[in-house]
DNA sequence: TTGAAAGCGGTACCAG
DNA sequence: CTGGTACCGCTTTCAA
């Protein structure tokens, strides 16, 4: 079948340990065996087996990638970024998705382990306590990207959530809005509740008060953030913006819009959060704040390698700082420049 | 660190053979030493490494997925079915984003090679000759999805093109368009000209002529789409109705549509191919015809396991019926109950 | 500079 | 039924 060491070493009439020297440069060889063995191994078109090194103590240059669901555009461009800075350094990249059950996040884990990956990058729900603690205790290479456990020491990548939302809040404010409604993710998700923290901070700077009924939690589909934002529309007393903390939610906020005969932006004005593909495809397209998701790949790919070449030991949480793009889906209140509508 | 089947051998006072033997329910072992071996796996939380077995001359429960870019929509969503089929059967898969490159082909099935994956699902460009003989003759299950290559022994899943393509056309020309423009991808990727050979066949059929010059090749962006679709709407002489080869095609088509002041579907109906998510989110939501992407991603990892498990030796060509999803971006020919508008 | 040999963690054949 | 043992393909001392 394929072509092994012994079958190099016996062409090229040296030992395997010599053709191991030259393969990865150790030891001390002579410049004209290591000639004759390179040239041997590309003769017989030879490729060392990961596997059999791997079994040797040494890397599988393979990390695990956790996330919700690989056709989620967020972590569809996510993963992306990860998998080219893989590359980069050599490794390949296993996808994970885990519907954010903690039963398929365990099963996961255990197989990556089983097949020694050399680092694990989790940006999905996880049930901290368990799981993580047994992970950590593996002195394996973990970070978490856009996904915090405030307790764990592990390095996270994440982005400022909290001021996610406040650049949020201060363009709806600027805008003139007062009477602002909110998408959330499920309650549970720390980094949703951070958005709207932060948000919620803002509203309170001017004294407009966040009205707790239009505070609405939603799941992670389109059309459940539909369904909440038509209850929010379908009331005399509608707000004139939503906040919405993914893309996903907001093109259900949209589509409530349109079924409601409400105009976006010139009604109703939306932001959104993430900037996924989603942002530039709906119409009108979504002022959003972006999160730097190449960064932010990249930088939890760089954590891991750092860690395993050794260097850096001490764990870190980087924050990475989301941005405003504006779009077409905002505008000045209506009726802004007219006396008072109501009242 | 970790337990091995030795620490669980000499724990359980048995042999590594012995251990071997319960773990993989071979051969004859007592239900007691069944019993107590079992538990002190359980106890020391033994996972057996997957890199050693499959040193052994087993398999690696790997396969890779090669794709142009994991964070297009489509190949997302294919992934997803992939990931979930593979999982059932107890593989991971690693991804590869190719960007249709052959040097990163090439560089990702070198990788892949060497990590003994033992199976690899091609849904990117790929140069034939050259690739796909070294692959194939590596007696490696190989799987080909969403692209064709007519002249290699090799499994392959793909829409019927074809048919998607008149399916297209008998919508249009349903709908009473006689003047229709084509958006294909890349001239080079077979499916997007088995579409369009489709398309053109029913119109032939009719005695509708396509236009060449209505007829433009784009590369993969949404922007690129949009350009060309500005230089066929913004002529006195522009076309009613748009068959976009793709989802990013149509949504260009649709900004397009928007700068021009063409209305849609109103002044001009666009029918567009995938299904993928973009297709939902766009106002008006898109007309498409739809790929069965769960089940192409599931079909192409059944064959490689099939083939993988020994049964199955021939080499199928299986080919999913594509199906017309009617939505919102095509409506009846503008004027079509009127007297004719021009001449 | 080179090579012999001892593993790495399993599998599987063969003897007992 | 159970265990001894020869590999799988490669890395890494340690001698020569």
């Amino acid at each position: 079948m394929k072509a092994t060491i012994y079958d190099v070493a016996r062409e090229a009439g040296v030992s395997i340990a010599t053709v191991s020297k030259v393969i990865n440069g150790k030891g001390k060889i002579s410049e004209e065996t290591r000639g004759t063995v390179l040239e041997i191994m590309a003769r017989m078109n030879y490729q060392p087996s990961v596997i059999a090194s791997a079994l040797t103590g040494k890397k599988t240059y393979t990390l695990g990638l956790l996330v919700p669901d690989i056709s989620n555009p967020f972590f569809a461009e996510i993963a992306r970024a990860i998998e080219d800075q893989s590359q980069h350094y050599g490794y390949s990249v296993v996808m994970c998705s885990t519907d954010n059950k903690d039963k398929k996040v365990e099963k996961y884990i255990a197989l990556l382990l089983q097949k020694s990956v050399d680092g694990i990058i989790i940006a999905t729900g996880i049930d901290e306590t368990v799981i993580m603690e047994q992970l950590l205790s593996k002195s394996l290479p973990v970070v978490l990207l856009a996904r915090e456990m405030p307790h764990a020491a592990v390095n996270t990548v994440v982005v400022d959530d909290y001021v996610g939302g406040s650049l949020a809040a201060d363009h709806l404010l600027g805008l003139g809005h007062k009477h602002i409604a909110v998408l959330g993710e499920n309650i549970k998700v720390i980094s949703s509740r951070e958005r709207i923290r932060g948000f919620r901070a803002k509203l309170a700077d001017v004294q407009i008060p966040m009205r707790e009924d239009w505070l609405k939690y939603c799941d992670y589909r389109i059309e459940d953030g539909k369904q909440k934002a038509l209850q929010l529309l379908q009331t005399e007393d509608r707000p004139t913006a939503i906040f919405a903390c993914n893309d996903m939610l907001a093109v259900g906020a949209l589509q409530a819009a349109k079924e409601s005969g409400v105009k976006v932006p010139d009604d109703l004005s939306i932001v959104s959060f993430d900037n996924t593909i989603l942002a530039m495809v709906t119409d009108p397209q979504l002022t959003t704040i972006a999160q730097p998701m190449n960064e932010m790949g990249k930088l939890a790919v760089d954590l891991i390698v750092d860690e395993l070449k050794g260097r850096k030991n001490v764990k870190q949480r980087t924050v990475l700082r989301p941005e405003l793009l504006i779009r077409q889906s905002t505008a000045s209140r209506p009726g802004r420049r007219l006396p008072k509508e109501k009242k």
